[in-house]
DNA sequence: ATTCAAAATACAATCGATTGTATTTTGAAT
DNA sequence: ATTCAAAATACAATCGATTGTATTTTGAAT
């Protein structure tokens, strides 16, 4: 009993059936008599069967495998996403497959290679920041492996997306501001060709000139939104002439290091400077004082985005309309933007 | 061009070759001469072939897949050691499969089911808090499966650990308050069925009885080190009848939980009470004060264990004895110590 | 031109499960 | 006991790639 690779023959033989028949016991077909079910299930259990994936998958066309890439699963806001997608996913039967592109439009490329190669069944993604071309995710379509983006969408018709208002988002985050006072508001945006970060910064921009406040170019710091972004763009930005008195930062990663940077230079916040983030990541709680953010519902998207990958999966032959769901999101209100 | 499944018989027909022939082209075996090989490769671009993972995996009783199981990707130092087993792993040809068990026995069983259905070639884990009994791992081991333990080892004898000496952590944890000046220090110890925290709870002793400070029971607070149970613990004891002046935690996560509660009554640490917690989180460092604690070198340890499955691996027949390694670890002291 | 190893390629079985079709068994009705 | 649908099970092909064995091709030596 060293090499436990027991198979429906071993079964069948042992059994005096054909495998066929043990193959419908164990699927529960109704072309087999309760008693032969009884009987399979028993040996199968006794010899320690195990169904091969691989044959099974192999000669059914599908794998019950789906395929996740986040740019990085230590994000608190992307480990949310994942939880959710495995709920659904286990509930459906379906095992998950999780990859990281950190952030690079190489790695992204070789996993989805790597994911089809394995031929899951569907894909749910979150593109890099360094992501501007799509043909990867065209050929994915090509082969027939579903798709659907969450979070980090591409802005390309026929995919199906499960996001977050990020325009209402960036708004709501400046409005804040200047509800609170502030009149000199820093903005510290993302890579541009990112919806996600493209709608923040016009969601400044649409607060600004709705409270008519002037859009000033200096004040905008784009990076890659980093911790090290921040504390570099921090110092930037107390050299500027005119001196700023918020900052919306379009993640909080890149606020905290703003924070860091500034309360060590003597700057006091939110007294001289309020700060608003993005994403409500758990050490938003923790600095001191705490971060107000913008609360993304993480393991709800993730269930939305894996329920919707699964219709579409269902409907094989493409014939669900893609769709664009928009999940709540909302400010949360902490000390550092308490004026 | 709807659905592109190219497979290397089709490849075949297109050339006048056989399957065979194309499967070793494409596998760039000697037996086919240069020439032929670049017409096989030239038209499988073309085409837009892409291997079937499954049937190469089912034919060569191969997955060139591995399985990875943590308790919790969100975990900082988890989210770590993946980052180094998939730099190994994908230099090595192999994919990964990331599950958790969410501190889980019945999902962890459930994962090693899954995976076994799979049929990765390996499985590198960490256990749950829950786990005390060992068999679905020995299950795991019957078919084969290599499995090599990392940080969190299960105290059986035949498999292979990659770990950092916890004895020696909890040691240098607790002689650090006490060479601080501490004489009442707290332990945050975590479930004792994991060797880990056993460890830690040993070196917390030895401190103490090498510098000829007793050991208190009372002072030790066991439970799961969620930052709920920091919270919670830091309650009760604050409410000790001998004042605490410094605390031990067995996680960073059930430190910043103390922290938290314990500044919000006023305490203030380091002065009354210092703090060192272990693993070295993110939030360790946004914290106020800046957390002391314990360093483990995530990326190493995935490295290092990947290395070592892969060859238990390359000697299938389980010729390789087991063995376990021991990473460095180091105490990093930062505001929350420094009396 | 013929011979004949060596080189190159083709043939055919196989991995394990699934599934359409064919055959056997069952048991109610006569 | 016989008949005959319906029920249960067996047969055989298949998914796509791999690999041991058989066959064909090549080209150097004669």
């Amino acid at each position: 009993m060293q090499n436990n690779k027991v198979t429906i023959h071993d079964i069948a033989k042992s059994l005096n059936l054909d495998s066929s028949t043990v193959s419908r016991a164990l699927n529960d077909s109704p072309r087999v008599i309760q008693k032969t079910k009884d009987i399979v299930l028993a040996k199968a259990t006794e010899m320690g069967y195990q169904r091969n994936h691989l044959a099974s998958s192999l000669r059914k066309n599908k794998t019950n495998t789906l395929g996740v890439i986040v740019p990085r699963i230590s994000r608190h806001f992307f480990s949310s996403v994942i939880s959710g997608i495995e709920e659904t996913a286990y509930e459906a039967g379906y095992t998950v497959i999780i990859c990281q592109s950190l952030e690079q439009f190489n790695r992204e490329k070789k996993i989805v290679n790597t994911l089809m190669g394995q031929r899951v069944d569907g894909v749910l993604m979150s593109i890099s920041m360094e992501t501007k071309d799509y043909k990867h995710l065209e050929v994915l379509k090509k082969q027939g492996i579903q798709l659907v983006f969450f979070d980090r969408h591409c802005d390309i018709p026929n995919y199906s997306n499960v996001l977050i208002d990020d325009f209402k988002g960036g708004f709501e985050a400046t409005e804040h501001l200047i509800l609170k006072g502030c009149k000199n508001i820093a903005h510290f945006s993302g890579p541009q060709n990112l919806e996600i970060y493209k709608n923040r910064f016009n969601g400044y921009k649409h607060a600004l000139s709705k409270h008519g406040l002037p859009f000033i170019e200096e004040f905008v710091f784009p990076s890659k939104l980093m911790e090290e972004d921040g504390r570099k763009n921090s110092e930037k930005l107390l050299a500027l002439p005119n001196p700023i008195d918020g900052l919306f930062s379009a993640n909080d990663v890149a606020a905290i290091g703003a924070m860091k940077y500034l309360t060590s230079k003597g700057v006091k916040i939110p007294e001289d400077i309020a700060i608003v983030g993005f994403s409500n990541e758990p050490i938003s709680t923790v600095i001191n004082p705490a971060l107000t953010t913008i609360n993304q519902p993480g393991i709800e998207m993730g269930k939305a985005a894996t329920e919707l990958l699964l219709k579409h999966i269902a409907k094989e032959n493409g014939a669900l309309d893609s769709q664009t769901i928009i999940m709540d999101s909302n400010l949360i209100e902490r000390q550092s933007s308490k004026k």
